[in-house]
RNA sequence: GUGGGAUUAGCUCAGUUGGUUAGAGCACUGGUUUGUGGUGCCGGGGGUCACGGGUUCGAGCCCCGCAUCCCACCCCA
């Protein structure tokens, strides 16, 4: 038996609802939003995922399915959605034509990782972009949105909120920052002596317990914000309380992709396991120009779909259709033909053996049909049908050509 | 990439110190005093015990390998 690659899931029956569900739910929302759908292909140049991603991510640098296609170019599956959204923006030249330009995407993300419950090698992600607004508005409207589809969908979550400063701020505090580790090098764990070079601002949440206390008087990131970041930060969290949308500060919360700046946000669930962000998100106003464009301040965020599916709560199913049955061999082929007609406008089952009315009660119960329709001798003489409906009970016989 | 656990019917799982023909519930399917379901009763099908080796008179059970899933790291949605 040949079997799916690791990492990689088949979506059917129920699961496939429920993702339907969800796109559907989240869909909708991003139109109230006035977000417009884009589609941008699976397979794009590496070195769009170089640039944008970072190659200090551990998502560009040992994850990204890459490899030479026939005409000898470098290429990979997308490991992420925003690179290839911010570069159709660009070859489309919609930053040069300015104006606000709000997109929407769903579909399959690729990362060549160890497999774990909420994290496959191929999974999904719903996510929303928004080009050309430096406006904090829009960063509270992009939570806001996010918060508005896991409530529709029934999800609990927590909001962690932190603010990541912009290129007057940032690099000075990472240059900090960068300075205190270097004065305790000597004590601090391997992983830490690593992230010092690809991405010092993550030694904060280092899970060791040395290097916790020996960065309790690091250099904090909210601490050291300029002057708009700290204003924009503040406002952002006015907007939030004005409402109702609860957050928690986090300081330690970086976005693992380099591209992030000022706002970052993740949306976490204690439900589902160790995989626990099911929504991220933040500011990224510098990313256009990285990528050859003009510069344009942008915002989004992206959901895992998988990490949600467990977690919403589906809308109660409801008796739908039609089910057709025969009590004898000799109404079979009316019944057939009845189907036929009436799948016009209706979901329509047949049952193609005959059975006693129990059996077909039964059998409309078990396809979850609204109406169950039988003919029997006595409906063959008469030239009708008889219909019950299996929600109230009501029982009628019909004449054919009214059914 | 590192460390650990698991894998038995379609699903969830039992299976004793290694010993006849590997079980249950659910699901599926057939019948049910011959026209009333979701909730009665009786029956039936379905397993190369993940896969490949080894030890043994004998392996679902012990050993080695391998695949996948899960957990903890790492990282992320």
């Amino acid at each position: 038996m040949i079997s799916s690659l690791r990492g990689m899931n088949d979506i059917l029956a129920e699961d496939y609802e429920r993702f339907t569900y969800f796109i559907t739910t989240a869909t909708e929302i991003a139109k109230k939003y006035g977000f417009h759908f884009v589609q941008t292909p699976l397979l794009e140049e590496t070195a769009l995922f170089k640039r944008s991603v970072g190659e200090s991510s551990d998502i560009v640098g040992k994850e990204m399915y890459q490899f030479i296609d026939k005409g000898e170019n470098d290429v990979c599956l997308r490991p992420e959605g925003t690179a290839g959204v911010v570069r159709a923006f660009v070859q489309k030249k919609l930053d040069k034509a300015g104006g606000v330009h709000r997109f929407y995407y769903h579909g399959a993300m690729f990362r060549y990782e160890r497999p774990q419950k909420g994290r496959l090698r191929q999974f999904h992600q719903f996510g929303v972009e928004s080009f050309g607004v430096d406006s904090v508005y829009e960063d509270a409207n992009m939570i806001m949105m996010a918060s508005d589809i896991l409530s529709a969908l029934g999800i609990g979550y927590r909001l962690q909120l932190n603010s990541l400063g912009d290129q007057n701020c940032m690099p000075a505090y990472r240059e900090s920052l960068v300075k205190f580790i270097e004065s305790c090098e000597d004590e601090i764990c391997e992983d830490c002596q690593r992230r010092k070079l690809t991405n010092p601002i993550r030694v904060l949440d280092c899970k060791n317990e040395k290097c916790q206390s020996l960065y309790l008087n690091a250099p904090k990131l909210l601490d050291n914000l300029c002057a708009g970041c700290q204003s924009d930060f503040d406002k952002l969290k006015t907007i939030l309380d004005q409402n109702n949308i609860k957050y928690e500060i986090d300081t330690n919360l970086v976005r693992g992709l380099d591209y992030y700046s000022k706002t970052a946000f993740e949306f976490v669930s204690d439900n589902i396991g160790s995989q626990s962000a099911i929504t991220g998100g933040g500011r990224y106003d510098r990313l256009v120009e990285f990528l050859d464009g003009k510069a344009t301040p942008a915002v989004g965020f992206a959901m895992g779909i998988e990490r949600l599916l467990e977690l919403i709560v589906m809308p109660e199913s409801k008796r739908e259709g039609y089910y057709l049955g025969a009590m004898d061999d000799e109404a079979i082929d009316m019944i057939v033909t009845l189907a036929h007609q009436k799948r016009k406008d209706a979901k329509v089952n047949v049952e193609y053996k005959s059975k006693n009315l129990k059996n077909h009660l039964k059998g409309a119960d078990k396809v979850n049909a609204r109406f169950c329709c039988v003919v029997g001798e006595n409906e063959r003489n008469d030239g009708t049908i008889w219909v019950k409906d299996l929600e109230n009970k009501a029982e009628t016989t019909i004449k054919v050509e009214d059914f």
